[in-house]
DNA sequence: CTGAAAGCGCTTACAG
DNA sequence: CTGAAAGCGCTTACAG
C-alpha cells in the first residue's frame, strides 16, 4: 500500500499534486521539510544531526526540535550515495548451521552496533556457489568492512572485494599481527591438552573430523596436534567419519581407532563442538566408556559439554572476544582513528573435566 | 587508502584531472562507463541488467559484455535511493546469545538470499535500550521487511516502523493466519507431551523457567501447559530458578519442587533448550536421577539433547521451517506476487526419549 | 556560523 | 527498441 503511494510520489515530475498527497500519506519527512520547519538550510540540518561542522547552539536546538517534531529519520541510502560509506559491516559465515560461528557473529554485531554500523550477515551454506554469489552481493552493497567468521572457499573473491575498497578482515590471516590468527591463538590450548594427556600416560591419540580436512581450520588443528604430540613422543592418527550420523555407523567408523587390539587410541580428540554429540553417541553405542576406556576431548565449549556425564573436557577459544577485538580494530581503521589499544584476545586453553583420565 | 582516493574523486568539481586519476586507481566502473563501453545509453544498461523493459538481443549482448569487461558492480545505494526499495530484510533477534533464535535467522537468510535480498541482523542483547536503538537504526536503513525472531520488548517501536512503510512480520502475531503463530504451532507438541506423561501415570508436573515469565513465549507456554495438564486432572507448578547457574544453587532452587516429601513433582519441563544443561547439572547435583526419580522434558531439540544419557525427551518446533515460510510469504507480498503456496510449517511435536518414564 | 548549489549513481516516465 | 533528462535525499567545498 505505502509502496503504491511511493510509486505515485516518484512521478513528482508528472503530477506534483498527486505527489504531494502521496507524501502526506507516507509521512516521510526528509531533510528539506526539517530545514523548512526549523527555518534553516538543509546544510545546517545535516551539520547539526551529523555533528560535523559548527552550529550555533540556538540553531542547533531549533533543528533538533524540528527533527523530533517531524519524526525525521535520515535516509541511509542517500547518505551512502553521497559519502561512499555505507556504515555497514558484512559478516561472512561459512555456515550458519554450524553453531561455532555464532559467537563470532555476536561479537561483530556488538561492536558494530555500538559504533553505529549495521551488520549484514551472509551465509555460505557450505556451498562454493552460494558463497561466491553472496560475496558478489556484499560487494554490490559495498559494505565498508567484511569480517570473515571462518575460512572462505574462494579467496580470489576476497581480492575482488579488496580492490573494490572493502576492508576485509580474515581471522585466519590477520593483517599486521600474525599472533592474532585463530591458529596462533588456539595453539596454546592444543599444547596444554597434549601435555595434560601425555602427563597422564597417554601415548596414542586419535583426532576425529567429519570431512577429513576440507575445512581449513580442521586441517590446521590436525597439523598442530600431530607435531605437538609427536614431540611428546606419542602417536597420533587422523580419523575421518565422513557423513556418518547414526550411532551404529559412527561406532563402526570409530572402532578401528579406539578398539584395535593392542594399539588402540586411548584418547579421542573431536575437531569441533558440533561433532561432539555425534561422537559421544557413537562411543556409547560401541560400549566405549569415557574416561575409563578412552579419554575424550572436544574443541569448543558449551553448557551441554559441561552438563554431560562425565563432563566433557574441552579446548576452548573465545571467538566472541576475538571478534570484538578485530571489529574494533577494523572500525578504528575505517574511522582513521589511531589503532585501538584494548586487551588482546585471550589465547585458547584446555579445560580438563571428567572425560579425561589415565589410559586404561 | 582507497578511501583517500575517493575523497579526492569527490571533489571532481574542483579538479577534474585529479578526479579522473583517482577514479582510475579505485577502478570502480559506474553505469556511465559501461554505457560508453557498450555504445548505448545508461537507460539501456539499466534495463538490460535489471531485466525490466525490452532490449534488443544484440544490444543486450553488448551491454553484458561491457559490464563483464569493466567488472561493473551496480551501486545498491543509488538504486535504493531511486526506487525506495533497499532489497534488505532485517531480522530482529532478542538475543544472539540465545541459540534458539539461530535457526530462525538461518531460515530468513536462506530465503532472502535466494530472492536477491540481503539480511541485516539486529541483536537486542536482552536490553530494552539496545533494542530500541537498534529498531531506530533499522528504520533509518529502511529495510523493506523486518522479521522478528522473538518477542520485542517495545511493540510501539514496531508501529513506528510500520508507519514508515516497513513490512513487519511477527511470528507471535502473524497477519492473516493465526494458526501460524508460534504459540498455535507449538501447542500440539505441548499437548502430546502432557498426554504422554499423564498416560504414564504422572500427576504432578513442574515447569521451570529462568526468569519467571518476563519472556512472552515462556509465559504463553506456561499458560498452555497449565490448562492442558489441568484438563488431564494433574497439578502443575511453575518454578523460577532466577539467575542461578552453579549446580548447587540450581539444585537448591529445584529441590522444593522435585523433593518435597509426599507431593514432589514427578516430571520436570524445562522452558527452553538453553536452560536444559543447567537444570540437568542441578538435578545431578541434587542426586535426582532421570527418569527413575523424575522424568525430564525440554522445549527445543539438539544433538546434545539426544546424546545425553539418558537421551532427553523434547518438545520441538522447527523454527527454521517457520522462518522459511514466513519470509517467502513476506517477500511475495513485497513483490506484489500472489501469496505463495508452499507447504505450511509443521506443528511442534513431542519426541519421547530415555529421560521420560513412569513416575517412581 | 550559515546558505546556495553541485553531484553521488542509479531508474523511469516520456518522447521518439 | 532506445535516449535525454529529471530527480531520489543527502553532504560538502565554497563563498559570504
Amino acid at each position: 500500500l505505502s509502496r503504491e503511494c511511493k510509486r505515485i510520489a516518484t512521478s513528482k515530475a508528472v503530477n506534483p499534486t498527486r505527489s504531494a498527497r502521496a507524501a502526506k500519506i507516507v509521512q516521510k519527512a526528509d531533510i528539506r521539510s526539517v530545514a523548512r520547519e526549523a527555518g534553516v538550510s538543509t546544510a545546517t540540518v545535516s551539520r547539526t544531526l551529523s555533528g560535523r561542522g559548527h552550529v550555533a547552539p540556538a540553531t542547533r536546538q531549533r533543528v533538533l526540535e524540528a527533527a523530533e517534531r517531524l519524526d525525521y529519520s535520515p535516509s541511509a541510502a542517500a547518505a551512502s550515495l553521497r559519502t561512499d560509506r555505507t556504515m555497514i559491516v558484512g559478516v561472512m559465515v561459512p555456515s550458519l548451521a554450524n553453531p561455532v560461528f555464532v559467537p563470532f557473529l555476536r561479537g561483530v554485531q556488538h561492536v558494530a552496533q555500538a559504533h553505529g554500523y549495521a551488520v549484514l550477515v551472509a551465509d555460505g551454506e557450505r556451498s562454493l556457489e552460494v558463497e561466491r554469489q553472496t560475496l558478489t552481493r556484499l560487494r554490490a552493497r559495498s559494505v565498508d568492512c567484511l569480517m570473515l567468521a571462518g575460512a572462505v572457499r574462494d579467496p580470489g573473491k576476497l581480492d575482488e572485494l579488496r580492490e573494490a575498497g572493502v576492508l576485509v578482515v580474515d581471522p585466519d590471516h590477520p593483517v599486521g599481527d600474525p599472533d592474532l590468527s585463530v591458529e596462533a591463538l588456539e595453539r596454546p590450548g592444543t599444547v596444554e591438552m597434549c601435555q595434560a594427556l601425555a602427563a597422564l600416560g597417554h601415548r596414542r591419540l586419535a583426532y576425529v573430523t567429519r570431512d577429513g580436512g576440507s575445512h581449513a581450520s580442521g586441517r590446521r588443528r590436525w597439523g598442530t596436534i600431530e607435531s605437538v604430540w609427536d614431540q611428546l613422543g606419542g602417536e597420533a592418527q587422523h580419523v575421518n567419519i565422513g557423513g556418518a550420523r547414526d550411532a551404529p555407523l559412527v561406532a563402526k567408523a570409530l572402532r578401528p581407532a579406539v578398539a584395535a587390539a593392542g594399539h588402540a587410541a586411548t584418547a579421542l580428540v573431536c575437531s569441533t563442538h558440533g561433532l561432539a554429540p555425534t561422537l559421544l553417541r557413537g562411543l556409547t553405542h560401541a560400549g566405549v566408556r569415557s574416561p575409563e576406556d578412552c579419554s575424550f576431548v572436544t574443541y569448543g565449549d558449551s553448557d551441554w559439554a559441561e552438563a554431560y556425564r562425565p563432563s566433557i573436557s574441552v579446548v576452548s577459544l573465545d571467538l566472541y572476544e576475538l571478534a570484538v577485538f578485530l571489529t574494533r580494530a577494523a572500525l578504528a581503521l575505517l574511522a582513521g582513528d589511531d589503532p585501538v589499544g584494548g586487551a588482546a584476545p585471550s589465547p585458547g586453553r584446555f579445560v580438563r573435566r571428567g572425560s579425561v583420565g589415565p589410559p586404561p
